[in-house]
DNA sequence: AGAGTACGCGCC
DNA sequence: AGGGCGCGTACTCT
């Protein structure tokens, strides 16, 4: 496939290099230029799709591919199968201190930085040679192609936005915390209960939301508290521990997503958060703006479709247990992922005498837990299924060596160094610390191959899913067909015209299968979705996140 | 006063 | 002594 290379030249031009031509066009011919050659375009090639791709977007022009060269470069750094010196050259430091670019900060086009011009074109030819000469090379192409595609669903989705019905959540707002208070003020439901925790602790000056003052009120009382989470809280048998426990949920909803949060982030009826793809090292996404990755229950309902239109709702079943079973080979545990439930298939297949032994002891190999229930379950699961569980061990115990891991595309874990850092006026830290650092890391890199291999997974499911979506027409532009307006690590949400709701259903299903069979193969393993067609996203249960809550 | 840290809690 | 994040508040340091 042909590649044309974008770069940014001063005085608002914009240098366009592919095999055969160079030219130059001025920034505001570009939209004209790109859709010209869309859509079946090539693929387009440049330093950061947040920084390219939102204009293009607002000039109604949808792109089928692109590279982004900052992702590319972050990864190949990382990859332990990279030659990194094929990487060196012309700009490269600057690459590789590149950061992510806000794109809603207008200083970024004002501030003369060199790294705002970077040679896409020279950049691009070293990614290129680096990828073909790694044994891996067929691997980190999928996870380039996969990463960069997911650059571009993070921009679209940011441009077209969650629907968000203000009078909803402000309606759920009123119900539970009263109305709204001046700014500074606590709601009245709020205030209510702050009083009935002074009173029960006779601490009348009591500020709920310090924690020093609170830890010393508690302990006046005679309770032996130790710090003021709400699980220790729990365990304290104390009349004022019922009202304190309400107070810190509504605490929580008023702050986090209340009306600030309302005024700060929704317009127009819609979220716009940003996302930042592999912003988390195991190449998760994060996400900047409203805590879009943490959208509590409580508020679900106010995310409502237009008219017209609904919400297609999926998410994978266990998906970490499931990929862990495709990397690492596990017959055994492959076959217990045929069907709806894992965690069912390893009781019916008598591992376990229940689902919820399953659920720890799997849990409990992916994060590294060594004591307790979990830990118990662990030991006779892995003589049951002895790839798998041999495969986290394996990563635990390279890391706890100071090894780089890597996920099955080849993303390489931080090195351990980077992942502690050591402020150099501090005094050397001792043996003890030492240990318990390397056994630190060696959970991170256990919990690292999994959840980036998932996050593989999940990457390839939405590349291919923008791709069907797309194809499923409509006219005009992304928000006037079938599209994706919210990604959570195993979680899609595509807002659709109802009469293409069961088609966008469909082909979430097909390009789950297909993320299946790109990453794993040979190894059949099912990738099941809890799919529902809804109004508001509240509505879409997760009845797995239910029955084990 | 402003920047940075710790905690606690939300999501997966 | 179970992994990854973001965010708001109180609190501490400079």
């Amino acid at each position: 496939m042909t590649r044309v290379a974008l770069s940014r030249l001063p005085g608002d031009r914009v240098s366009v290099v592919e095999p055969g031509d160079v030219r130059e066009l001025a920034v505001a011919d570009l939209a004209a230029y790109v859709a010209d050659r869309e859509p079946d375009g090539p693929r387009w090639v440049w330093d950061d799709s947040a920084r390219w791709y939102p204009p293009l977007l607002e000039a109604g022009v949808r792109l089928g591919r692109c590279h982004d060269l900052r992702l590319g470069h972050h990864l190949l750094r990382r990859a332990p199968a990279v030659d990194q010196s094929l990487l060196d050259g012309e700009e490269s430091t600057l690459w590789d201190r590149l950061g992510p670019s806000v794109p809603s900060d207008p200083a970024l086009f004002v501030v003369e930085d060199p790294a705002e011009h970077l040679r896409a074109d020279l950049e691009d030819a070293r990614q290129l040679a680096a990828v073909e000469a790694s044994p891996e090379s067929t691997r980190l192409e999928l996870l380039l192609a996969a990463e960069s595609a997911g650059a571009l669903a993070a921009v679209e989705m940011t441009h077209a936005g969650l629907p968000w019905r203000v009078d909803v959540h402000e309606e759920l707002l009123v119900e539970r915390l009263g109305a709204r208070p001046p700014r500074g003020a606590r709601p009245a439901k709020l205030e209510a209960l702050a009083l009935q925790v002074r009173e029960a602790l006779d601490a009348p000056g009591l500020n709920p939301d310090s924690r020093p003052e609170l830890l010393a009120a508690l302990r006046r009382v005679g309770l032996d508290a130790t710090d003021t989470r709400a699980r220790s809280l729990r365990a304290l048998d104390h009349p004022a521990i019922e009202p304190l426990l309400a107070y810190k949920h509504l605490s929580h909803l008023f702050s986090n997503n209340g009306w600030e949060w309302i005024d700060q982030w929704v317009r127009g009826g819609r979220f716009r958060p940003s996302y930042q793809p592999a912003g988390s090292t195991t190449g998760r996404w994060s996400s900047n703006g409203g805590g879009a990755l943490s959208i509590p229950v409580q508020v679900r309902p106010a995310a409502i479709a237009d008219d017209g239109w609904t919400l297609v709702v999926a998410d994978v079943a266990q998906l970490e247990p499931r990929v862990l079973a495709g990397m690492s080979g596990d017959r055994a545990l492959a076959s217990a992922a045929r069907g709806a439930d894992l965690y069912q298939g390893m009781v019916d297949a008598g591992a376990v005498a229940q689902r919820a032994d399953a659920k720890v002891g799997l849990l409990g190999a992916m994060y590294g837990a060594t004591t307790g229930e979990s830990g118990r379950m662990v030991a006779g699961l892995t003589r049951r299924y002895p790839a798998a569980f041999g495969l986290v061990e394996d990563a635990a115990r390279a890391g706890e060596r100071g090894q780089v891991v890597r996920t099955l595309l080849g993303r390489g874990s931080p090195d351990i160094g980077d992942a502690f850092d050591h402020d150099p006026d501090d005094p050397p830290p001792d043996t003890d610390v030492l240990a318990r650092r390397r056994r630190a890391y060696g959970r991170f890199t256990r919990n690292f191959v999994v959840q980036g291999t998932g996050a593989e997974w999940a990457l390839c499911w939405i590349a291919d899913l923008r791709h069907r979506l797309w194809r499923l027409g409509g006219d005009g532009p992304l928000t006037s067909r079938p599209h994706l307006v919210f990604f959570l690590h195993d979680e899609v949400v595509v807002h659709a015209p109802v009469a293409l709701a069961a088609a966008v259903a469909e082909e979430v299903g097909e390009a789950a299968a297909v993320a299946g069979r790109l990453l794993f193969r040979d190894v059949a393993v099912d990738f099941p979705l809890n799919v529902a067609v809804v109004q508001s996203y509240a509505e879409a249960g997760k009845p797995g996140a239910v029955a084990e809550a």
